[in-house]
DNA sequence: GTAAACCCTGTAGTGTGGTACAGGGTCAAG
DNA sequence: CTTGACCCTGTACCACACTACAGGGTTTAC
């Protein structure tokens, strides 16, 4: 297989840090296209295929499932989606993103105020933290 | 059963707004202490597990596992031992906080994007999303 | 020209985080 | 003093997102 500027199932494994059988998983779930296949059957990636594979893996680590993904990763404007349900479908993806970050917020207002209560604690008390914890909105 | 300032495991779910199972379940991992028993062996629960049922539900929301989880209510750690490391591990989920955050704006951010170009009914065929986490992998 | 290293399909198993019984005891109301 | 709503333990099952074979073909490096 002279190289090509196409990809491997392996080498973009490699390269974007999955497994192989993580990458047929994600094809057989739609999240990345079907690729082109060689001769004997060997699918060939384009470069691009690393980028949406990172993509995927971010997404996911930021409490999108993977099919949130998969509806992040179909949200464009061209000629063959129209802007108005897309436009709506952007727009739910966007307030769950807000809300995520909202709550996010909070979580690290509480992580912060823990750790300067443990910066600024007196040296006989304990670390005093659930309170910390507690949601108090 | 004299209302005495416990919970049953019916009414604490009820007010924490999870199943009787899930606490179960909560304590056989070790998320929830277990509370004490009646003579009959029923758990009475004191007031502030709800409190910590909600941490638990808002942290895991998100997207901190369950032993994430178990790591943030176990900073409260008892006695002497505490304040170092508790500070540490206070201090990596602040930074994984802030990182999801930060790429989160990013998300939110495209999404915006998306939908202004909506509403400008400018169809383009590139996908925004893919690209605004393309920096830094 | 053969062995290692890769690829294929397909199915089974894993870990996480629950959820749903089964089979039984307890308690409060009428 | 029974009936229904609650509680107990324990096990089985579920969805999600992988992960690991099995059984086979292909490519490449020596």
């Amino acid at each position: 297989m002279s190289h090509d500027e196409t990809l491997t199932i392996g080498a973009l494994a490699g390269a974007a840090d999955v497994g192989r059988e993580t990458i047929r998983f994600y094809e057989n779930k739609g999240l990345i296209d079907a690729p082109p296949r060689s001769p004997a059957g060997y699918r060939r990636y384009p470069q691009e295929s690393v980028q949406r594979l990172r993509f995927i893996r971010r997404a996911q680590e930021l409490g999108f499932t993977l099919s949130e993904v998969a509806e992040l990763l179909a949200l464009r404007v061209d000629e063959v989606s129209a802007c108005g349900p897309v436009e709506v479908r952007a727009r739910e993806k966007l307030e769950q993103v807000d809300a995520k970050i909202v709550d996010l917020k909070r979580i690290g207002a509480s992580l912060r105020r823990l750790v300067d209560k443990c910066e600024a604690r007196q040296p006989t008390s304990d670390c005093p933290i659930l309170e910390e914890l507690d949601e108090r909105s």
